[in-house]
DNA sequence: TTGCGTGTAAACATCCTGTGATCGGGAGGC
DNA sequence: GCCTCCCGATCACAGGATGTTTACACGCAA
């Protein structure tokens, strides 16, 4: 099957995707050596981060709807505690770990009981500080998919995670499953991409040599796409490279110029790449 | 830097109730004093435990039905990443909490990212530990909650969560309890549930590799469904994906050819294929 | 023209799913 | 306390949809 992400053996690959990509996470802090390293590793992880020098006020962090908040108490002053307790209270939902320097267990006794998820102390590992963002963030995480699953359009066609279904226009398609994570994956990868590169975010694992799985399903889609909308050819090979996705008329073999800048009907999206 | 000695007092007012009253949680240690004094700290929270000197089998701790584990990797032996993995692996809902000697900052890293929600260095304050699991048990409970008591109605199926029962237009279901769980995630949610995701959201833990139970239950819905209102099919089909319900005949999955051809369907009458 | 990459088609292997049956355990009735 | 019934877990099997492999024709590039 191809649903089979979990475990499967023949995928010596994928680590359970980093659980920070895509989430927000902030950081109040004064150290700008340590921030720096933080910021460094968020971005290796595709986290998008934020560097704070003072503490925001609860409504600001309210308004950067983060996933996650790193706070060195001592940066905040005497109001350390009630500022922990009212962050932790008007944002449930927020996972808050503490860093600071040496401290006592009341100390920390204290600061888990109002509310923070974690609590290291400094000097720490910043490896580890993550792994520990990343607990606190992965049960939060772990019922609120949903927002993935938002719907996609992209020219004529619609793609809906949710249902495992895609459309063209108001005519539904008939995908089978991995037909439908190769059309997900193209129409919502602006660019060429390399058979390898299908096939190992769809299969899950490197594709072997000579394989031509890859072509065939594009075929299939292809023949399925015209059977809906002949007048248009929505999968481009680029030969010796890859298949690109995008609506554009049914061109005559001739394509003189590969790039083809065919006037493409406004709807050429904003151009600025979507990701 | 966090110096301050501000008011340590255990500020006797408004902490919150201690999240781990009618809680179940179990000690995997080798420590009979250490296992007494968090044995006496959770009987005076009013929290049901378990001590083991030995680690459990992880059937044995899906069986006792856990809501966090403390956990002495030495206790476990050479084979403990993999126990903590398969422990971590299985019961997703459930708080670990690794509290072992003297580490590693590797060590924590690995632990944390097979799983773990945190990791306490032996010695520690009983306390700290107890706020610890209290940290890590309030994030999981979070999500629980959720859970409305309103009844919904999706096409002629209305469920009642507060009387475990559902009706189909007037007349009532007999559904045993698993059985409406089951029918009461599926009609909340508007989209297509993998076998893996109901199973741990009806169970409580993750699906056993080959598990069919999700499938058999299936069929016994549809079978009681199908015995009230044979006109409409509410449970459908993803192959290769999983379920989703919805009360109309299935607009899309299987309507008619797979292949499609080319030529549109012409008596693409309601064809309401039940399968 | 040659060589290689791609399109197409069909045969083939896989494994997913539906189904009926069986077994063990727990709840409830007596 | 014992018995019975019902529920839930697990198994085996069959049918069939899906995914993979093989084979060959075609077109682009050099």
């Amino acid at each position: 099957m191809s649903r089979e992400r979990t475990d499967e053996q023949p995928a010596p690959q994928a680590l359970p995707q980093r659980a920070l990509a895509r989430l927000r996470v902030a950081v109040i802090d004064r150290d700008p050596g340590f921030m720096q390293v933080l910021a460094n590793r968020f971005a290796a992880l595709g986290c998008e981060h934020r560097s704070l020098s003072s503490p925001a006020t609860v409504e600001a962090l309210v308004a950067m709807r983060l996933n996650a908040l790193v706070l060195d108490l001592s940066v905040v002053g005497p109001e350390s505690w009630d500022y922990l307790e009212r962050v932790c209270g008007r944002l449930p939902g927020l996972a808050v770990i503490v860093c600071t320097g040496p401290s006592s267990v009341a100390q920390r006794v204290r600061g888990l009981r109002l509310g923070a998820d974690a609590w290291v102390t400094k000097p720490c590992h910043a490896e580890e500080l993550i792994c520990v963002i990343e607990a606190a963030v992965r049960r939060h995480r772990r019922h609120e998919l949903p927002q993935i699953d938002v719907a996609s359009t992209i020219g004529e066609i619609t793609i809906r995670p949710d249902l495992y279904q895609a459309y063209v226009g108001e005519r539904s398609l008939e995908l089978t499953a991995r037909e439908f994570e190769i059309v997900q994956l193209l129409a919502q990868s602006d660019r060429v991409l390399r058979r390898e590169e299908i096939y190992e975010r769809v299969w899950g694992y490197a594709m072997a040599h000579g394989d031509r799985s890859v072509d065939v399903f594009i075929r299939k889609l292809r023949q399925k796409l015209r059977a809906i909308s002949p007048a248009w050819s929505y999968i481009h090979t680029h030969f010796g490279v890859g298949y690109r996705f995008a609506p554009e008329p049914e061109p005559d073999v001739e394509a003189a110029d590969h790039r083809a800048p065919v006037e493409e009907p406004g709807p050429e999206l904003p151009a600025a790449l979507s990701r």
